[in-house]
DNA sequence: CGGAATCCGATGCGATACTG
DNA sequence: CAGTATCGCATCGGATTCCG
């Protein structure tokens, strides 16, 4: 595949804006090992609010990632699980996660590098 | 690595803040095959303005992705082209368009499903 | 051509408060 | 507990214009 394809292509596009929402990746990782009820997601991720955390759920549900089960009677109980296509995403995560780990200092030290060349500047 | 150790790990979430930026991963992607110009640029990925266009290279400059070459003379000739820090984020990058070449159209379909039982939804 | 400056509408996210 | 409603701030991205 060419590099036009590719940019011109509607599923990598697609891919790209499933990544560019801020927590879909987040919260897609944190359902990895298993399903997860919302105030243990906002737990394990920390920073999330509860209007964000539905939004992001139902947008990954929309795009078919994230199954919703919803347990009858009082208190609610809802619980979210990684449909078999959300699994397949893990894989590009993980391989994402694994670069951070490797280079984040790296582009830190850039970061650090630019600063101090350019103070305020960004 | 655990769950929470990865999300909690603020190289993951630069990694992750990287790609959640529109059109980082795009041009990154576009700059793969060697250096380009900016108006070369614009034709290869399509729909990106001149102002973000420069946004996203001066980001990515900063982040130690992408180096920027100034030829002197007029008219004005510019040239970017990654890094090699910059190139080791194609592979994972790579993953994710792999994905999307695999998977996007369940995903669409999963969204056209979404949309039939409750249109208007999303 | 490269890119900086400006304006502006749309959207994102967070905080708070409230319902069932 | 799960989710919604509302508000406000910040940011983003697009269009336009102007400069070297």
């Amino acid at each position: 595949m060419t590099t036009d394809a590719f940019l011109a292509d509607c599923r990598a596009r697609l891919a790209f804006d499933l990544l560019s929402h801020t927590w879909n990746a987040v919260v897609l990782w944190a359902l990895r090992e298993g399903p997860r009820r919302p105030v243990a997601l906002r737990e394990q991720i920390g920073g999330i609010s509860s209007k964000v955390l539905t939004e992001t759920l139902r947008r990954l549900q929309y795009n078919g990632l994230v199954d919703r089960h919803e347990h009858p009677g009082a208190p609610p109980r809802v619980e979210y699980e990684l449909t078999a296509l959300g699994r397949t995403l893990l894989g590009p995560i993980d391989a994402v996660g694994a670069w951070a780990f490797t280079y984040g200092d790296k582009v830190m030290a850039a970061q650090e590098a630019a600063d101090t060349e350019q103070p305020g500047a960004r």
